[in-house]
RNA sequence: GCGAUCGUGGCGAAGUGGUUAACGCACCGGAUUGUGGCUCCGGCAUUCGUGGGUUCGAUUCCCAUCGGUCGCCCCA
């Protein structure tokens, strides 16, 4: 017996309702705010990821999937998705035509080496959007706003903005000199991985999980201290817009984000869910006004985030999120192999029409027969046997009235068209005559 | 990379150092061979993740290994 590898899981046909309607809302939000899809290759070249995640960081420097190809060439499977969509941006040369901003959104399986948990697996699902040659706030806020749509649309509520800004590069230089001088005589008291941080990240330090509510870190100078005129005027309009838009956020000052290529605006998404266990961060971005150029492209500056759909699924549970229902319009119900050829040609001719049909295929007993129109949830049956031909009739039963009615074979399909479009107070989501669940 | 915990049929789940491994759901057959959903009867694990050890005897004890789950780190 062959098992699935560590950290990977199958959606089956149970669950799948879920992820396309999930994918489905993702999309039509997208469309709102003007992002159009890219689609990138899963593979890259290891060497993308080393430049423009981070060499030092944890994604790159110990969870990357790597693999030598025949032809010798260092690959990696992405670990994320920015670093392939700003790849093509450039390759292609999409700034060449650009007339406005080029907005982007993706969404795909990503890969991690790590030990799987709540939330987090090793092949992933993310979604995430690049916007592309502005540095104004408003497309801060553009982005933002996307992101906090999206989950608005899926009616996730109790989620908070966390906001910062690490500034630009001047305000990023003064910054880390000031820091560094402030930790020194401190740098023996930190947890053993701020001290190899104070080395080679030390922004980080910011949000260690062990230093961090300690007087140490408490009374070391912020970022958003330390803004330059240019930084903190951006940081002031975004939050201007924001307001504006009434998206509620908060500023938190020791705000950094993991992944090198970030300048001035950082943010997180968190939900206050229980089923979200540690993982309740779902989602983060910022700008990254350098990336473009140091990918080999022009000086265009850019702005993102990020969220992986495994957990927002998680927080979607405890809401009760359903995708959208999987059913029949005609369950084709032949009795007798002599009406076989007769039952596949009414059977296609339904389907050709566009109904949603489906035929019995076994030759069980008729309460296997039945049992097999149940699971399948079709709303209607015909049945067609011996009798039936002879007549030149098939039998239609209505699986929600119960009303069974004889009715001339050819006319199968226009009478279940008929029937479908006769109006009827039920529920549009599920069919039932009155549905609490569905009612928004 | 580190820590905790778990691993019995398709699913859920009891159980014990001793020889038929409960029970529930699902499924299959029959009562009921052209109308199911109820009921009743019957069936459904040569086997307790895998490998090894202790023992007269292991699903039960020990070791290893693989896998799941949760947490740390990090991140989405």
């Amino acid at each position: 017996m062959y098992h699935k590898m560590k950290g990977t899981y199958d959606v089956l046909p149970d669950d799948i309702g879920k992820w396309q309607k999930l994918e489905k809302v993702i999309k039509n939000v997208s469309r709102l705010f003007h992002y159009q899809e890219i689609r990138t290759p899963i593979l890259e070249h290891s060497e993308l990821f080393h430049r423009s995640v981070g060499e030092t960081t944890d994604i790159v420097s110990k969870e990357t999937y790597d693999f030598v190809d025949r032809g010798k060439r260092a690959n990696t499977l992405r670990p994320e998705g920015t670093a392939g969509v700003v790849r093509s941006y450039v390759e292609n040369k999409l700034y060449a035509q650009a007339i406005g901003v080029d907005k982007y959104y993706y969404m795909g399986p990503m890969f991690r080496y790590e030990r799987p948990q709540k939330g987090r697996y090793r092949q992933f699902q993310q979604f995430g959007a690049e916007a592309f040659g502005s540095n104004s706030p408003m497309l801060d806020a553009d982005v933002i706003a996307y992101a906090v749509a999206i989950l608005r649309a899926l009616k996730i509520k109790d989620v908070t903005v966390h906001l910062n800004s690490i500034g630009d590069d001047a305000s990023k230089a003064n910054y880390r000199a000031a820091l560094l001088d402030y930790l020194k005589p401190h740098v023996g008291d930190l947890c053993h991985d701020c001290q190899t941080r104070y080395q080679t990240n030390p922004l980080r330090i910011l949000d260690c999980k062990i230093d961090g509510g300690g007087p140490i870190l408490s009374n070391a100078p912020k970022p958003l201290d330390y803004l330059s005129d240019a930084a903190k005027a951006h940081f002031d309009e975004l939050t201007g817009y924001l307001d504006a838009m009434k998206i509620d956020y908060e500023i938190d000052k020791n705000l950094v984000r993991g992944l090198d290529y970030y300048t001035d605006t950082v943010f997180e998404v968190k939900a206050h869910l229980e089923t979200l266990g540690a993982q309740n961060t779902i989602l983060g971005g910022g700008r990254y006004n350098h990336l473009v150029a140091d990918l080999g492209g022009p000086d265009v500056p850019g702005v993102g985030f990020a969220f992986g759909l495994e957990r927002l699924m998680f927080a979607l549970e405890s809401i009760n999120f359903q995708g959208d229902p999987d059913y029949l319009h005609l369950y084709l119900m032949i009795l007798g192999d002599a009406q076989k050829q007769d039952g596949m040609a009414m059977l296609n001719r339904c389907r050709m029409g566009g109904l949603l049909a489906d035929v019995d295929f076994l030759d069980k007993n008729m309460k296997g027969k039945w049992k097999q129109v149940e699971a399948a949830g079709a709303r209607f049956v015909a049945i067609y046997g011996a009798n039936e031909k002879e007549a030149g009739t098939v039998n239609i039963k209505d699986q929600q009235s119960g009303e069974e009615k004889t009715i001339p074979k050819h006319q199968l399909y226009n009478h279940i068209v008929a029937e479908l479009m006769k109006p009827a107070d039920s529920c549009d989501s599920c069919g039932a005559d009155s549905c609490e669940d569905c009612e928004e």
